[in-house]
DNA sequence: CAGACGCTGTAATTTATGATACGTATTTTT
DNA sequence: AAAAATACGTATCATAAATTACAGCGTCTG
């Protein structure tokens, strides 16, 4: 089972006629791009007719052009999301023999942040940093600590900071206290929790402005957040990783920190005089 | 001049209506494969109706859509074109490499695992996994959310996981059920926590096995400990960043599933009945 | 509270894309 | 060298995709 449609040409360039081939050597020579370009486009970098490419395409065991390109698609789609497992390049320089799994998260956390543009980040901690409003923090069955691990420290540079804990009916009635200059943080990735997207639900329709930390297919709470970020979750392994999130949190506190500089200072030496 | 549709993106998410947000947001987090297909497919991934789509497009600044596709392929074919770039060619060409901190965070989780042996994590799964112990998890100010993160797991996958929650004399008491067979796993960075230490005296004097997870200037529980995992804490950043020690968590976790495979599944599959 | 504005989805319209039929050219075979 | 078979391109068709028009809805504003 030839898995790539690379392999599949190469295999059968042999038998092909020359016009044929010319598209082979055409897509080879571009691949993967120039097969995702309509079929006018193709025949003509190649110098062939559209029929010829669709004959090529045919030839290669696809039923119809569109098939094609989904194949081409889930190929560049498992390529860009594991840069490192591409066949033409393998730089393993010095990172030596950690196991697939760290280096699977060292991966995601990375891929996160291509994602992750600047100004997202100063737009959320801009929200964060706003005195005045007060910040709700949640999370789901297993990103909770997460969400734990933030409110510990913000709780720390700025005042009203309160994590969700507890009954579900315990935060649902801490919605009456939540407002429009308020912001709920909240951290969801699959399976999606229906509570969680509830909350969202009614927190937004009382204009909360909600920033949602998620994994890559996007919590339906997205509908309702005023900000989201993605983060790659996925590893070898029985489990989801949710360390690409967790760093995701370290970042927003960090720059948070960074921001409430000042306050934050006297905040913490206030707290150390309380001791 | 932006360069890339990412940074275009970024630059004018603020100012879209929800629905483009959501657009947005999508795009960013399938970037940019959701982009090539078709708009129906992007609209039905966004959640959002294929006008929403060409709206977000065109305030993109893209006449029709076939010209947002070409400028994604554009890119993409930089990118393709001189894999080893592919850290140089950024959505965010602006800060160059990731930030500093994330670099150092990256590095630290390889540090800790460079020092970490095979038969240090497997013989720390064995204690995990022995089906007749019970576990305590605990950590300290902000470490105890990986503590739950890992309680949160290692519950479905083996009975009598327990973390220790609440007031110091509530887990003090819960001394009272530890027993020679059991199992104290602690995290613990700096400033260590006498609490947590005193804890551990006790349990060690009852014989309890103590797992510790700590930073690299080993918390004084190390001690009591039969086991210690010293992770990297330091970035450069107001705070330490507990990223590694996530890490190990989740190694643990991931490892322990797999040592207990079979009862896991079946444990798994009992609680989904339960629903 | 009424009116205006802006956002969004449904449905109709237009465009362009993939697919097919057929005739001509090219190669192969005897 | 002639006939057969295969390959290829032109022109046409069917269909799927992008685009536009419009109406409903919610949200701010005076």
């Amino acid at each position: 089972m030839a898995s790539s449609v690379a392999e599949l040409i190469s295999g059968r360039m042999g038998e092909m006629p020359a016009g044929e081939r010319r598209a082979a050597q055409t897509l080879i020579a571009n691949y993967p791009l120039i097969g995702l370009k309509t079929v006018a486009d193709f025949s003509q970098q190649a110098g062939v007719s559209s029929p010829t490419i669709l004959r090529f395409v045919s030839r290669l065991g696809f039923h119809n052009y569109p098939e094609f390109q989904a194949a081409l698609q889930d190929e560049l789609a498992a390529q860009l999301q594991s840069p490192l497992s591409r066949t033409s390049v393998r730089p393993t320089p010095d990172q030596g023999k950690t196991s697939p799994v760290i280096e699977a998260t060292l991966q995601n956390i990375r891929e996160t942040f291509r994602h992750v543009s600047d100004k997202q980040i100063r737009d959320i901690v801009a929200l964060i940093a706003r005195p005045r409003s007060t910040i709700f923090l949640i999370g789901g069955r297993f990103t909770d600590p997460v969400a734990r691990y933030t409110a510990a420290h913000l709780t720390i540079i700025r005042p009203n900071v309160f994590h969700l804990t507890g009954q579900e009916s315990t935060w649902r009635d801490r919605l009456i206290d939540m407002g429009k200059r308020d912001v709920l943080l909240i951290f969801d990735i699959r399976r999606y929790q229906d509570s969680l997207l509830r909350l969202a639900e009614k927190a937004h329709a009382r204009g909360v402005e909600i920033v949602l930390v998620t994994d890559q297919w996007l919590s339906p709470i997205a509908r309702f957040a005023r900000h989201v970020i993605a983060g790659r979750t996925a590893v070898p392994s029985a489990w989801d990783s949710s360390a690409a999130l967790f760093v995701v949190a370290e970042a927003l506190i960090g720059e948070a920190t960074r921001e409430l500089e000042t306050e934050s200072a006297r905040r913490i030496r206030e707290m150390e005089e309380l001791r």
